[in-house]
DNA sequence: GAAATTTTTAGAATTATTCTAAAAACTATT
DNA sequence: AATAGTTTTTAGAATAATTCTAAAAATTTC
């Protein structure tokens, strides 16, 4: 573990948010003004092929790193994109159970629309 | 409907693969030689818009298309990234169930590894 | 069928990410 | 603790996927 890595694995875990890469490298050079943003991506490959962290992959945006202390999915925003951690309590054994073959993990993403824009799309 | 997004539309819902913009175009290519790449973009966004068809998305790999007649999920090899279609019984209503807000649609993906590749990876 | 609107085209631009090659920082070896 | 070997970082170039732009073509509306 360099300084660069522990100084990036500290980002994630200390931001409840889903930091892109470019919001890791802006905290990042915070604390080390000099970090190039190429060694924010090796070290956020580095660190979610290591299981430190994981990366999540939505439509339209860039991929967001997620510290995943404890196992969850996610709910996007269909209007703005937002993410929002969600529990579906059981998915894992129901998954094993229901998919043919023995899976290795999974990603479920389920879409929805936020309150925020709720609201403003009634006042249209 | 233009010719354009008729012949990009067939092209989608005649093949059981999920084909990527660029192999959508070099399809296209071959009935209209002339049709631009931008325009496949274009149409394969106004297509998912519509509801024609879905756009599915991956880490590492280009946006894919899929005619989706019937409801269906989706398993990608860890190891070569190809997808194969499967049907979660009963994920609808578990989901719905299961979240706190109300859904408008979801993406799950599995991850596992394919045959292939886990007999490529025995021979090491 | 002229006018207005939409779509297509081709190429430039943008965004996210990876690659490259040299410099710097570690690690292991005497 | 100097040396050699390996890994990582840096900065910038390169790449891949996708969107944007502006003019031309096609389509739709009146």
């Amino acid at each position: 573990m360099t300084k660069q890595r522990e100084l990036i694995l500290s980002i994630v875990r200390g931001s409840e948010a889903h930091l892109s890469a470019e919001e890791v490298y802006l905290a990042a050079r915070e604390q080390m003004p000099t970090i190039a943003l190429a060694t924010v991506y090796n070290s956020l490959k580095y660190l979610s092929e290591g299981g430190y962290i994981v990366r999540l992959t939505f439509a339209d945006q860039p991929d967001r790193y997620d510290k995943m202390f404890v196992p969850h999915d996610h709910m996007v925003c269909s209007t703005c994109g937002k993410i929002r951690d969600i529990r579906i309590e059981g998915i894992d054994a129901f998954l094993q159970d229901h998919a043919d073959k023995d899976i290795t993990s999974y990603d479920l993403t389920l879409h929805y629309q936020c309150s925020k824009c709720r609201q403003a799309a009634k006042h249209n």
